[in-house]
DNA sequence: ATATTTATGTTGCAATTGCAACAATATTAT
DNA sequence: ATAATATTGTTGCAATTGCAACATAAATAT
């Protein structure tokens, strides 16, 4: 994971020295860019947080995806067979690099020392196929109770520990797992009586 | 979608005249490669047809992907955190042409005209990530009957129609879906009874 | 040509899940 | 400090789903 963190910060500073690449500013609310017209375009929120919004046929609102300092998000990562509306707001102050796909390419035909910013940006791939695999992973799992066992070693397999802390709220992670919230936190005392897993706050604790 | 076979078709021309690159068959039923170790490997399969198999704990076999002419596959498209076994075997005689990322920077680096390998291997991780995010938006989805229609409306939206035809058996698109292929059969004649879709063999109408 | 395997179609029943509705905390805004 | 908002925790009940167990049809192997 350093390595992906590495590679960013690399983007970050090749990207201030490159022309082509523009600096951008957004309030809080303001539509840092939508995914309807195919660009090829890359941002880099360098500081602040910003959500991928998706309006459904019903006109419901839902949030695909939070980004976070460093995160880089573009419609290449986000392409889908449906005419969902998609955009991104900043939730709070936004500082974004905008550039594009066709650019970087260039710079790198241009200067050979570039090789690194072509690899960060292959890595920022890699990590997202990795997230959406995990993502899949749980997913495709029939019941709630392995949704959470399965969501639960996706989070301890990364490290040595048995336990970890929840990276959002328990309403955040029934979204994350598309499931009822109550129906969850009823499935979470079933784990907790079980002797499966042990929680304290937002603190989990496989038991296995 | 026809872009990325282009380029696909580019990859493997280019690939064949790079020394680096070793090309190798496997008979049926052969390992091809496996996931345990993280080598940046790609690996194209320029005939035939594999499987990428995974064993969970409880030493069930699961086909997670399938692979056919011109898929690009690879340890890094498939990154996971689990210790799950994860491997690809061929399921026909299998023609295949391994490289590894390193190797395809150096060449870029030393010839410029390799700017559109670079550009078709990017376009590989773009597709992924498209297939990915339908199979995510469709996973999402609380009920079989959305999730069905779901996956219908991203089946006809690539193109103007409104119907199709389903790339695999009803048996595979409940495995596709994670829903009990029962429970769905059931789910798509009420679709009919309601005169949402019109079903004829492999084939699907939309209705509205 | 016949046997074997795989896929489709159907249904009763039990288990799981989602929904609605609420109380109790905790967090955030003014 | 207080109000407003968001999160957590809980439960009865109805609806959906998965399971098991079939029959039938289609595809594949011998």
């Amino acid at each position: 994971m350093n390595d992906i963190l590495n590679n960013l910060y690399y983007l970050e500073d090749s990207l201030n020295n490159m022309n082509f690449v523009k600096k951008k500013v957004f309030k809080k609310g303001e539509i840092i860019t939508t995914y309807i017209a195919k660009r090829q375009q890359y941002i880099l929120l360098t500081e602040g947080e910003a959500d991928l919004i998706r309006y459904d046929i019903n006109g419901n609102k839902a949030i695909i995806e939070k980004y976070f300092d460093k995160d880089l998000f573009g419609d290449v990562f986000n392409t889908i067979y449906t005419n969902n509306e998609l955009f991104v707001e900043a939730k709070k102050k936004c500082e974004v690099l905008i550039f594009n796909y066709e650019d970087i390419l260039k710079c790198y035909q241009k200067d050979i020392k570039y090789k690194k910013v072509i690899e960060a940006l292959f890595s920022v791939y890699t990590d997202k196929i990795l997230v959406m695999n995990n993502r899949i992973e749980v997913l495709t799992k029939r019941t709630i109770r392995e949704k959470l066992l399965s969501y639960f070693q996706i989070m301890t397999s990364r490290k040595l520990k048995k336990s970890f802390y929840l990276p959002f709220t328990y309403t955040d992670l029934a979204d994350y797992l598309s499931i009822d919230r109550s129906a969850m936190m009823r499935e979470l005392k079933n784990l907790i009586d079980d002797g499966i897993i042990k929680k304290e706050a937002e603190k989990i604790t496989l038991l296995f």
